[in-house]
DNA sequence: GATGAATGAGTATTCATTCAT
DNA sequence: AATGAATGAATACTCATTCAT
């Protein structure tokens, strides 16, 4: 419901409603609508973080390999869950909630460190692994706001593991 | 206001009060509340696409320097106007204001025209030019929400020149 | 709780907890909160009547005397229940509570039989026994809700009691 | 309306139908229920101090005169607002707030120093001043609270009046 | 045009009460 | 009997909007 109207024209008594309960259980169990809100979102983090965890652990490769593995499991955790982006238009993030900030920090230091560790065994060469590492999750979630429905999840992580692995100029290879 | 707070906690008594005019004078020259909103919003991305155009008027170089000339637009405007990604963080308002889907088309309709201009001529190679004119603001935004706060224009310009001229992998020369 | 918070800020769930029962229990003691409300008041009303006619069955004296001996039953009763008259200065529950109102005027009744007695004997003049049975808990009531924190109970009898023996004017003697 | 009900059961929508204005009107006066409630009582004895302060202003009599004229003040005050000691039922007194106990020692004040000037030039003989100042609001008040309702102003003023100069027994003059 | 006092529809939140266990 | 999770009726309070001045 966060994901197809703007926060405040989510009523919790429809929230209660839909979910089968009474308007009090929520509160029971929520101290509040941005709780709530922000409970689902930190869930929904929460879930991709242990994701990307999880695949990484089994990925003994080299970095180009397990940053494809990062973008194949941001895509397939988008298209699962495509009102997941919707969802943090209604009301941005939160700031400053020291639980939510650690847990975006620690997704784009899982990225960061990947990258770095590419760079120092020379595979990789980037000036801003921290830059490249915010990008990344930026690409999928574009993708998913504003590119045409038909999209799908093999041709999303085609480009931009294409884009991260070759570039656009197809003459690059003259220009270095 | 509206980049520092979610929509719903802005009220326009202190808009009011914080542009020193009367609560009634807002509503001489707002049809409502969203319509401020997205005036703001409207102009605010209105204001960044006469400028691209204005630059790319001028610019009758290869697509791939257009490119550049338009990322250098878009994080020049960012830096003049860093509550603007703020603002746009959660502009989940009324599903599909038909102004701003429109004014949001052209932008990255423009972009997507460039790629394509690139890929006919034979200088860019893109199997996706509408996916890669959605990313390249993406990935201005991602950096002026999340990068640390030291960044400044010109590193950013690099890095996603960078990106988009070559890759990540430093030995991309050899794989063409 | 009821003393020191007025009755719509005492939750049922801080009751609860405070007596270490469960809450639902309440409701096997109780009818509803206006019900456990009442009970405290009237039991300790309660308790204060069977002082007051415990005391008085066994003080055969004189109207005065008796007069003292309900002045000390009050005061003691006061101090050692120091939240009662807290618990009254709001007990503007329901008009006209049968069983509350009842048991009330059984008290001033009391009181107002022992000055009519005095008066028909001869002992004490009072044009208006009533009004004078509803004053004497009233002077309790005021010293303890608001006289110095360590007024202590010889004080205040005397002073009461000093009240009802000669008045305030050190020539009192004379004006008879 | 805080007169006739507990706090809690009057509705500020009531309250707001009843004055002939709109709910958010109510809000733009005062902050909150509880602060319109409290308003009310401090007016109230605002305008009792006032009436106080004026008759004392112009009795330059004895102590016992101008204690006289108090107690006249007081049940005037009573039977002009016969809600008044009803209202503080409800929800009882404000405590700790600065502005209300200041108001409230500023009554009890007045009487003490009227009492404290008739101890010192001879006129009264008083061990506690201090009680007997709390004392005196206090009768009225139980006789407006407990009283049968056909007592009449003349007959109040009397029996306080007595009391404070004769005192209960018709032969205290040879108690002394 | 500018204003801001008045408004009341709309909603988050509370808490006494119930009842299945 | 004792419990406490679930409830929803009830209500304080907010704030976008209006309109008389």
């Amino acid at each position: 419901m966060f994901a197809s109207q703007p926060y405040h024209k989510v009523r919790l008594d429809d929230v209660a409603a839909t979910a089968g309960v009474g308007k009090g259980t929520l509160y029971v169990y929520f101290q509040s609508k941005e709780d709530l809100y922000f409970t689902i979102i930190f869930e929904g983090v929460g879930l991709l973080l242990s994701r990307l965890r999880a695949q990484l652990a089994n990925d003994h490769t080299g970095a180009m390999h397990r940053l494809q593995t990062i973008v194949e499991e941001l895509v397939d955790f988008a298209f699962q869950h495509p009102q997941f982006f919707e969802l943090m238009k209604s009301m941005g993030l939160p700031r400053g909630n020291p639980h939510w900030d650690a847990q975006r920090d620690d997704m784009f230091n899982l990225i960061e460190q990947t990258i770095r560790n590419g760079v120092e065994s020379g595979e990789l060469r980037d000036e801003h692994p921290a830059l490249t590492a915010r990008f990344i999750p930026g690409l999928v979630r574009s993708a998913m706001l504003f590119a045409p429905k038909d999209l799908n999840p093999t041709t999303l992580k085609q480009q931009i593991t294409s884009l991260l692995e070759r570039g656009l100029p197809c003459g690059a290879a003259t220009k270095v």
